[in-house]
DNA sequence: AGCCGGATCGTCT
DNA sequence: GACGATCCGGCTC
C-alpha cells in the first residue's frame, strides 16, 4: 500500500522540503532516526542567515542542494541544515529533532545518560548526539556519513512559528511530526 | 510548568 | 563590541 521511498528533490523551496523530511530516516555513521521536527529558511527571509547575502560562513547554503550547512549556535552547539533550491537560492532546512532509532549507544555517549525522549530534542542537542561539526559543513546528503532515506508514507503534520528567531515571527514555517513526543516543543494549537 | 541567567565564540557591524 | 535558528541548571509559583 506504501509507495516505495523516493529521493527527496532537494531543489524544491525549502517549506516543501521540511515538510517532506517530517518522517524521513536521517543517519550518520549509522546514528539517527526518523525526522520529527524541521524549520524552513529562505533567501527573502528575514530571519534567515542568508537575507544580508553571502558570506563565508553562509557560503554553503548559497551552493548546490542537497548539502550539509552546520553552523555554530551561541559559540556552543552544532546545527544542521540541509541546503534547497537551485545553486545560488540561498535556502535550507533547520533539522530540530529526531526520533532515536539506531545507535543509541553512543548518542548516550555524546550526551550522557538521559531519556531517549531528549537525546535529540532541539537542535544542539541533536547534533551533539549525531557527532556534527563544522567538518561535515558542505558535505553531500547523498555520501557517507550521511544517510537520508525519504518517507515511505504520508506522515501527519502540524506546523507553527519558529523557534528563537526574533525577525519574521509570524511565518508558520516549523513543522512537526503530529503527535511526536520527540519534539524540542509542543506546537500550538496543534493535535 | 515557567522564568532567568550563565556558558562561550564565530560572525558581522 | 554586540549578538545569536541553544541548552542547562536553579529558582519560583
Amino acid at each position: 500500500m506504501n509507495a516505495l521511498p523516493s529521493e527527496i528533490d532537494f531543489s524544491a523551496p525549502s517549506e516543501v522540503v521540511a515538510r517532506l523530511l517530517i518522517g524521513a530516516v536521517l543517519t550518520v555513521d549509522g546514528v539517527g532516526g526518523r525526522i520529527v521536527e524541521t524549520e524552513a529558511y529562505d533567501r527573502e527571509d528575514p530571519a534567515s542567515h542568508t537575507f544580508s547575502g553571502p558570506t563565508p560562513r553562509n557560503a554553503v547554503m548559497f551552493g548546490p542542494p542537497g548539502h550539509a550547512y552546520v553552523y555554530r549556535s551561541y559559540g556552543i552547539h552544532w546545527c544542521l541544515n540541509f541546503v534547497c533550491r537551485e545553486a545560488g537560492h540561498g535556502a535550507g532546512v533547520l533539522i530540530r529533532a529526531i526520533e532515536p532509532l539506531t545507535g543509541i549507544d553512543v548518542m548516550r555517549e555524546r550526551r550522557g545518560l538521559e531519556p531517549v525522549k531528549l537525546l535529540c530534542s532541539g537542535p544542539g542537542r541533536l547534533g551533539q548526539a549525531l557527532g556534527i561539526t563544522h567538518r561535515n559543513n558542505g558535505m553531500a546528503l547523498t555520501q557517507p556519513p550521511f544517510q537520508v532515506e525519504a518517507a515511505g508514507e504520508a506522515f501527519p503534520i502540524v506546523s507553527g512559528p519558529r523557534i528563537g528567531i526574533t525577525k519574521a515571527m509570524e511565518v508558520p514555517w516549523r513543522f512537526g511530526l503530529a503527535g511526536s513526543k520527540f519534539v524540542s516543543k509542543p506546537f500550538p494549537k496543534a493535535q
